[in-house]
DNA sequence: AGATTTGGGTTCAAATAATGAACCAGTGGA
DNA sequence: TCCACTGGTTCATTATTTGAACCCAAATCT
């Protein structure tokens, strides 16, 4: 790994729960030596990517962040042509409908909205890291992702969030090949207790999974029709949204998702 | 320069005009060698800050500066907070309005609103990089902000890009002067012909110029009385959005925008 | 069809920058 | 006053970065 990508390792660190972290928080964080973390963090700052609270002297992100994502967002506008999708859905079936991206741990929610007035809701922090093995989202994606990234994720250790949650490589991989054949994964309390959720992914022009769409729902709420709802919204956005994004559907998912409609 | 700002320097590259650039372009506007550049890029791209277009090969930002923003954001919500003003401004004064926040080498606008009906509008590129010298938001940032870095900027070469671009550094320092004492910064035509722009800065917890708010208006469209207007609006704004971000406005600033707005 | 250019990507010895154990300094209790 | 806990710095050792030359594929020219 080259000091390169060690120094932009530590800025997957930050978080809304998380905003600031100090040096010594790093330290215990990362287990990396305090001069080369001073000197990272410096470099990082040096950049705008962190800047210092300069009573405290934790470092938190910086504004270079920004501009880099205004540009990203002119080039690519993913999360603008999400929002859409996401808020149909939210209106529509009244649950907590977000949208995903891919980092190199896991997913992070690009927008979320919650269309229920429910009581019982599913609390849901934007810019988490969702880990891959855990949350319906991470799998949609996983199973439509190359095969080395795949093993590369698996190989790790996988951590266990709840009974439900499934940290055996072999199952997961069976579970993989379920949701390529259907093309929408579910999950059932496998990240947090009380919460199922289903997600399908969406497709980028060389037909790959680029991102996903999902639902989070307390599993009080869940039902045999309501579960073939929320699945027959996410295909007909996704869907939609890949035709938005130029994006190309791959033919068995097509096929998959098509027989799925028609029931 | 550490590798790590080295590497990181290659994101500044992009913008909305650029939004896609290859390794020999790289290489061109650069002069950095080809095999080193190749590693930094693809360091980035395993990092997440970049992606290639997988026809042409071309690097663009990555997904994992959207994660970033949304995190900053989240911790410190700029963006939105300067919204309302900017909005406001526009709508009062149906000019080109924007706020900016400083990176390394220039100011680079995070937000903006054109309030006119106007036929002659300024045309205004979000995210691109607007150079410290040669601009009111650039100025005015530099007035109220350190002198090692001000040095730094003004022992740069400074390009000129129209006839009026100041480029003699003990004249800029001279009008830094100006500006610290009236507390706003106003350029002709020094970045683009027939535009002027006039431009006070917003302060942090520390005192210090955290960004600017700036309107931009063709030359043919001023006179005295609506120059102090705009004065006078940018002013009361950045003391609201000030008391908004918890920053605190350097106490001659506050006397000079007090005796501006008795008159 | 063959030669040439252009663009992305790779190699490996030489040069340089990263590393980390030990150290320094400021702050806030006890 | 001492101790514990921050953030930050130093410098010899070590490992990574560097870049000139090279490779390969796809256009483009002759």
């Amino acid at each position: 790994m080259s000091t390169i990508e060690k120094a932009l390792t530590l800025l997957e660190h930050f978080s809304s729960n998380r905003p600031e972290i100090g040096l010594t928080e790093f330290k215990t964080r990362t287990s990396i030596d305090k001069g080369t973390l001073h000197r990272h963090l410096t470099a990082l700052k040096n950049s705008g990517f962190l800047e210092q609270n300069y009573l405290t002297k934790a470092y938190r992100l910086g504004p270079a962040v920004i501009r880099l994502a205004a540009v990203r967002e002119n080039t690519v506008p993913i999360v603008k042509t999400v929002q859409y999708y996401v808020d149909r859905i939210a209106n529509d079936i009244h649950e907590l409908v977000h949208a995903a991206l891919p980092q190199k741990n896991g997913m992070s929610a690009i927008y979320a909205k919650d269309g229920g007035n429910h009581k019982v809701r599913v609390n849901f922090d934007e810019a988490e890291i969702l880990p891959f093995h855990a949350t319906s989202s991470g799998l949609a994606l996983l199973a439509f992702h190359d095969d080395t990234f795949v093993g590369k994720i698996l190989s790790k250790k996988l951590v266990s969030f709840t009974d439900s949650t499934p940290t055996n490589a072999i199952d997961i991989q069976a579970n993989l090949e379920t949701i390529r054949a259907c093309g929408f994964a579910f999950t059932d309390q496998s990240y947090e207790d009380e919460v199922s959720s289903v997600a399908v992914p969406f497709f980028g022009v060389k037909g790959d999974a680029i991102g996903t769409l999902a639902i989070a729902i307390p599993v009080s709420r869940i039902n045999e029709t309501f579960h073939e709802t929320m699945i027959t919204q996410l295909i007909t956005a996704s869907t939609e949204l890949c035709r938005d994004l130029g994006g190309q559907i791959p033919t068995n998912v097509a096929k998959a998702w098509a027989t799925k409609l028609e029931v």
